[in-house]
DNA sequence: GATGAATGAGCATTCATTCAT
DNA sequence: GATGAATGAATGCTCATTCAT
């Protein structure tokens, strides 16, 4: 076996352990028994439990940022209303086809210590910073409310990790396009229509 | 000191000892510490580490529940709009006024083992059917859009607690009017004006 | 029992399995059984397994610090040739009453780590310094032969310590007394007589 | 490369490893990196990591053992004081010429463990009945102080010990003549003139 | 012969919990 | 009730050694 396979294999093997038993219930053991290899092979292919973990995270920071692309209103081909559902659909797609990584995200990384606190939050504020700017373009160009960015950034984000922490977490399932319409249309209406 | 008294001391420094170190770091010697008493007096009070944390989060969950009213259209004292501006005051409030317990709540309680995230994802399920009972009733009464209330009501949640991570855990310092002004802006038409 | 009776408890046994095994042989399970307590009670006791085996160092030197006396010309009631004599009748007393200690000094101890060495190093430097300055008092005197003193500390300590070290490691059983008149009349004449 | 060769590559480096790091600080990953061959060819040209550290050992007993000639009494040419300072001379020019293996010789290996021991208070058993006969033959001569043979050559190997020790671990920097004759003059008549 | 990936026994250390005083 | 000394199960990690290629 190739030395990258077998390094894959093992985080895989890693990822599913620390989805299924969250971090520190997770042993050593347990992945290592998983990934069919001895404990010593382990530490072959990573520094330390924390490392694998950190890996996993980075990994999906990545494939997100990847899957997010930046809204362009001069944009001739697609409207900007097709490039926020496509983007909402990016996002979500890259999500669910690894629901157990997704899990870990949203679940065990949180809280799990400080600097991976910091990694996450700096990884939000990055996302949020390029939502604040698009919000920014699209308020110039009158399809954007006014007001603070930063809160539409916010609470935006909020509201998409929430539906993917209970589709992920508590099983609902809902198909992918569904929730990037219901998705887009809160952003485009709310859901009061109070007066 | 009273034996209530004793035990409370207790709790309010693990909850700061907690908020401050995350669980797992967080030693029981860290808290008896804080709250300067024996080792062997914290197991007098408490059953063990969990029991103290699981003390915490459901005294939050006891003054969150008690903080949300059921929004009545048939009130004809306040209008359905203040009644759910009155409501996400209030929710804000109850967070913001303990930061450290929000703080464990949003953060350390997250993942940190399979019967707390039943226990959460119990909340939130609670929450949630609450405001969709209430979303249900508003769309009877054309005061709320069609649609999967119970999507509705995971988006607002998610946006709320998002809105509250990023006050809490990196110190965004909106006043609490503000925060529920947005809040309640966002609810009603959402941010997009694509058409 | 006492605390700090305790400690001198782990201690001993300490140093006793460090004698019999060497360092890195004597594992802590072996300590602690020696002693007849539990793993975590040496933990509470000591910091690590370095730490013990550095007091029992550092309980040698101060003992041996105790034991040498500078040896004083102008001493009306005591020769400098009795002084001498007391003084490694002293040294070899202080090593040959706890032999275990006296072995982890000469064998274990040496080449344990930089830092450790660093320590051996400077002992026998504080040593060797009082020694050469009592020696070019000596000179002074003319009770002591012309030339290097620091040699002369040097090869006098590397006498004294060889001999220590054949007793204690091998068994050779010379007579204390013995011990320090040999040592001395090496001292006053050398072993050569060849013109 | 010649199998012979590549062997005592391995050495050399082996002895320059163990000499910079100690014997368990070295790790045999250090010392296939020094010598740049893999970890399994270590393992085709010497049994385990002991070995090689014993190897190195029984080379400088060897080397040492050859240095060392002994006296005799009835040879016309050279007078015993010339073929004592000879000894001396040809010693610590065996130990300072290869200043690693010295420094293993007498830091690493003391009570690295029982059968190395061992194998050190044999050689110095050796060496030390070596220097006793000479001691009674000489004393015979008249040529060698009435006393304790074996006492005798204790001291006088302890001191030379010592010294180059002293010098290989401390970098005292003494020219090798210097050593001999410091040595020697000790030898013929201590440093003490009390009377 | 040479390689280096894989192995797994071995061990120091931590810390929640207990219980005699 | 309060104490804090004692406990020991639990686990991450190292590294000498092996062996298939």
């Amino acid at each position: 076996m190739e030395k990258s396979e077998r390094r894959s294999q093992i985080l895989a093997h890693a990822r599913d352990v620390f989805a299924k038993r969250g971090y520190h219930a997770a042993k050593i053991d347990d992945i290592v028994a998983a990934a069919g290899v001895a404990r010593g092979t382990f530490y072959l292919y990573f520094d330390d439990k924390r490392a694998v973990f950190e890996e996993i995270v980075d990994n999906v920071f990545t494939r997100l940022g990847e899957a997010i692309l930046r809204v362009d209103p001069t944009n001739q081909e697609f409207s900007v209303a097709a490039q926020v559902r496509e983007n909402i659909s990016r996002i979500v797609c890259a999500l669910l086809e690894d629901r157990a990584t997704t899990k870990i995200l949203l679940s065990d990384a949180v809280g799990l210590d400080p600097a991976l606190d910091r990694k996450l939050l700096a990884f939000y504020e990055r996302v949020g910073t390029l939502l604040e700017e698009s919000l920014r373009d699209g308020q110039t160009l009158g399809i954007v409310a006014q007001g603070d960015v930063r809160m539409f950034s916010i609470l935006t984000l909020g509201a998409l990790k929430e539906l993917i922490y209970q589709v992920v977490m508590r099983g609902l399932e809902y198909p992918e396009e569904r929730i990037g319409a219901e998705m887009y249309s809160f952003l485009c209406h709310g859901v009061l229509r109070v007066e």
